[in-house]
DNA sequence: CCGATGACCTGACCGC
DNA sequence: TGCGGTCAGGTCATCG
């Protein structure tokens, strides 16, 4: 599920709910979910206390007592949950993972798929597995952000979902940045203009901010740590709204499949 | 080094 | 109702 503004809803909510608590036990009924030994994951976490929650690009750290860092990416499905939630929604009853806090409240992973992972390890070693991870892009400035993209060679789309090159922007929000920025998602790079870009540039950090206002897009399964949706789904633009009409000229969006992934654009709109 | 392709999983949905 | 196919906010390993 989670792109830039999932994540950092995630993220921005757990520093407010769990920051400085201690674990004090762990459970899953899914160990490939914990990228390690389950009996030492256990007791090396037990007793360590929250002292940071950062992200980069689409992965969430939470740095611990003792020098330990916990990187948890959600992949396609993942979602934390704490202490109460709704449980109406089936979507957060896929919990593999549960926390138990030293103020008796639990933190919980819900993944449908069950393609998140945890990965428990020294904070240095987590900072160097992530040093291949480009900034996103409210890090850089539109030059750097032109550079990075332009050296690249291949499809725009498939660029800015490049975790390497600028982080955080997947397949929704780079249909959405690419239909704001009115460019074809299967442009190259190499053939985008100077004002292109800066389109790109802009349009990234307004449909990321938007999103995240938005408290993220629940199409499908994202969940706050509440249970509850994100509203960005309700004024995408461009994924997921084949054969309705673009809202700028009513033509009507087509989905085309680019590299492994679906992509939605309006062709009068977005030329190649 | 690069791109293309499957693998990892489970559930929802659509057409017959 | 049931079956089979397709699709899904993401990465990784492997192969040519």
């Amino acid at each position: 599920m989670p792109e830039f503004p999932e994540v950092e809803t995630t993220r921005k909510s757990l520093e407010s709910k769990v920051l400085n608590r201690t674990f004090v036990d762990v459970w899953t009924d899914e160990p490939k979910i914990i990228k390690k030994d389950w009996s030492s994951f256990r007791k090396e976490i037990i007793g360590k206390k929250i002292v940071r929650i950062w992200r980069k690009g689409k992965n969430l750290i939470f740095d611990l007592s003792g020098g330990l860092s916990m990187l948890t990416h959600l992949k396609l499905t993942g979602h934390y949950l704490y202490d109460r939630w709704n449980e109406k929604d089936p979507m957060n009853s896929f919990v593999h993972a549960k926390f138990i806090l030293d103020n008796g409240k639990t933190l919980a992973l819900s993944d449908l798929r069950k393609f998140a992972k945890i990965e428990l390890k020294k904070k240095e070693e987590i900072e160097k597995d992530l040093e291949k991870i480009g900034p996103d892009p409210f890090q850089i400035g539109s030059e750097e952000f032109e550079a990075k993209i332009r050296k690249k060679r291949g499809k725009i789309k498939q660029v800015l979902m490049d975790q390497t090159v600028v982080s955080g922007i997947g397949n929704i929000y780079s249909d959405e940045i690419l239909w704001e920025s009115n460019v074809h998602p299967e442009r190259k790079t190499a053939d985008i203009s100077e004002k292109e870009m800066q389109d790109i540039y802009k349009s990234s950090k307004k449909i990321l901010k938007k999103a995240l206002e938005a408290g993220g897009t629940s199409i499908s399964d994202f969940r706050n740590t509440e249970g509850i949706k994100g509203k960005f789904g309700e004024i995408k633009k461009a994924y997921g709204r084949e054969g309705q009409k673009c809202f700028r000229c009513s033509s009507l969006i087509k989905r085309k499949k680019i590299g492994q992934r679906s992509a939605h654009f309006c062709p009068s709109c977005q030329k190649l």
